[in-house]
DNA sequence: ACAGCGTTTGCAAGCGCTTGCAGCATTGGG
DNA sequence: CCCAATGCTGCAAGCGCTTGCAAACGCTGT
């Protein structure tokens, strides 16, 4: 099935085919129509091959990242898997352990046979990124990059949010703790954490054993409140205090980030900042669509997301002298289930934001 | 960069450059050398799009399923993913969101552009699947179809295990809730419990929600003791009992099912039986390499993988008339955490499985 | 020294599609 | 009524790689 079969069966050359399917402004009204059910008659499918060795568009796009089995990762492909396929764009996947070789690796095999490239909580020097891509268009997720668009969380913001939250159910004792040294959203986050006063520890993974093991410190540092890099490092923290008998929240309070779906599913509930996968996804695929299909360069250097605060029942005052704390949903008297929402109260706008100067 | 460069770098023909990469046997020691470090000297990556038009392998593999976001197929996806990495093969990812209709375009639109092809719980009528693929290689993760190599969890020794288990600790009113009715597992599962006279309930979702959704009808059937399609099934449940001020397990023993990671996070530390996502992710991309790259076909129809029981902290023995019934760990005085794991009574093996004939 | 043979290598024909260029018809202006 | 402009369509040259076929080469046995 080639586009001579169409054209044959359309009565037309081949070239008027491919013209009708990719640039349909070309070709005459009635000869489209002609075409166009001719193609759906003999069920034709380009070969993509083909159309992208003769140098069209490959209909697909690659993403990259470090975790597919770590849940805020699922749920970014799966967004941007979405709004690909809205475009019929397929999607290509790799999963880089967050080793800078493999995450080099994945985009030079890419790069070339793909339209475009989303790379998240990239972890390679950016040289390397870009040069193993070489003109093919990328966008960084998580990871804000000077030379390349890139789709953010406010970061910063994450950690006031959930600083102010844990302050203002009356922690004076508390501390963050740290995400890989190699992401770029630690980085901003324990600089947040030291401006504000907040010591910070390290976990040896962002995961659930990381947490688990990081339970010891957060004890040893006699903290009421914590506030953990990702869902699951707050998921480890808590089984570990359940299981050396620290009672959450009441003895101490743990605000997650990320938001991903179990966060609701754990008993205490999950008080977290939302990471907005969702839309960091859709809108890392719309920008490289947007440039690939329309031509149109992402306007401003990058896209900042503000976070939001999702209030559910890991987080409580801080125990009065000796008595016993309600949870928050108690003392607030605000449902806690799907959870109050909190927006940053630092503006930050969807587009075009302030656009500090990490890289 | 192309093959002739590396060829004139080389000091030899393309055509010589082009097997030595493919078929480096068919290739002169010596001049292999010669290639090998003009390739790397040059930094040559091949061009897939120009490989595959001539007919060559792709290096590329397509895994379609229903929810990458669901922890399920998001370790299963991982799984393979890390597999194909091994061969050098790229993995191109498809979520079908369940909907028939999008398995079908997903398998089209990868057929011919790939090397073969992994399809997870597929719900789509065989024939479409059959020449929507043409003669692309195809194995079926989870869905026993006759004509397609298959890899499978042993459906049936998920309901054997649970049911054991459950009434093992003394629960004679069980039930099992379903997953959706186009699901093979659904089908394999639903009647084995019947067989066993283990009544069935459905859930509008095999998801938390729906395991929300779904507890009343558990309370309602007055079960002492329930098995969930899955473990998302079973969060939903405990959570929805949780505020029904249901005990679990002391009230409700309840046993999941795949053992994605969240289920040692969630308290009470789910009871369930593993689903051996990543050995089927592994498996399945193992069949598909060894036919595509060696030829091989799959020597028996199907590999059947065996499930596990492991025992956490949601189950416990029966309440005796008015009493506590403590848990199950406490109750066999074994270590709750990592989980006790149980196999299957009836001995199923890893390969070329007893085979029954669903299809 | 030569035929016969196995091993390497070069040659060239595509794989199916895109696209610059040229040809043709139709239409409007002079 | 002729020429130019305009709008479509056909033509053909590749894109970079694989592979059947044939030429070249180095041996062996006679």
């Amino acid at each position: 099935m080639t586009l001579d079969d169409v054209a044959q069966h359309a009565g037309v050359h081949a070239a008027t085919v491919s013209r009708a399917i990719s640039r349909p402004e070309m070709v005459n009204a009635g000869t489209l129509d002609l075409v166009r059910s001719a193609i759906d008659e003999l069920g034709y499918v380009p070969n993509v091959a083909a159309r992208q060795l003769a140098g069209g568009r490959t209909s697909r796009l690659a993403i990259i990242v470090p975790d597919v089995a770590n849940p805020f990762f699922g749920e970014l492909v799966q967004a941007a898997q979405r709004r690909a396929s809205d475009d019929d764009e397929l999607v290509l996947l790799a999963d880089t352990d967050q080793r800078p070789a493999r995450e080099i690796d994945a985009v030079r095999s890419f790069a070339g046979d793909v339209d475009g490239i989303v790379v998240c909580a990239s972890v390679a020097p950016v040289a390397s990124l870009r040069d193993a891509a070489g003109s093919t268009p990328l966008v960084s997720v998580n990871r804000r990059v000077r030379t390349v668009p890139s789709v953010l969380l406010d970061q910063a913001a994450v950690i006031d949010l959930g600083v102010d939250h844990l302050r203002s159910l009356g922690h004076e004792q508390i501390a963050f703790v740290r995400g890989p040294a190699a992401y770029w959203s630690t980085e901003v986050r324990t600089r947040r954490a030291e401006a504000l006063g907040v010591p910070t520890l390290a976990a040896p993974a962002p995961t659930y054993e990381g947490g688990r093991e990081a339970f010891e410190a957060v004890r040893d540092s006699g903290v009421t409140g914590v506030l953990a890099f990702n869902d699951l490092l707050a998921f480890g923290i808590m089984a570990a205090a359940d299981e050396a008998g620290v009672s959450i929240p009441a003895e101490l309070s743990v605000v997650g980030s990320d938001d991903v779906a179990i966060a609701e599913m754990v008993r205490p509930a999950l008080t977290t900042v939302s990471g907005r996968m969702s839309d960091l996804g859709t809108t890392a695929v719309d920008v490289l669509l947007r440039y690939v299909v329309h031509g149109e360069v992402p306007r401003s250097s990058d896209i900042e997301l503000a976070p939001e605060l999702v209030v559910r029942a890991s987080t409580a005052t801080v125990r009065p002298r000796g008595a016993f704390a309600g949870r928050a949903r108690v003392r607030d008297g605000i449902r806690s289930l799907p959870g109050e929402v909190v927006r940053p109260s630092r503006t930050t706008s969807k587009r075009g934001a302030p656009a500090g100067s990490e890289e």
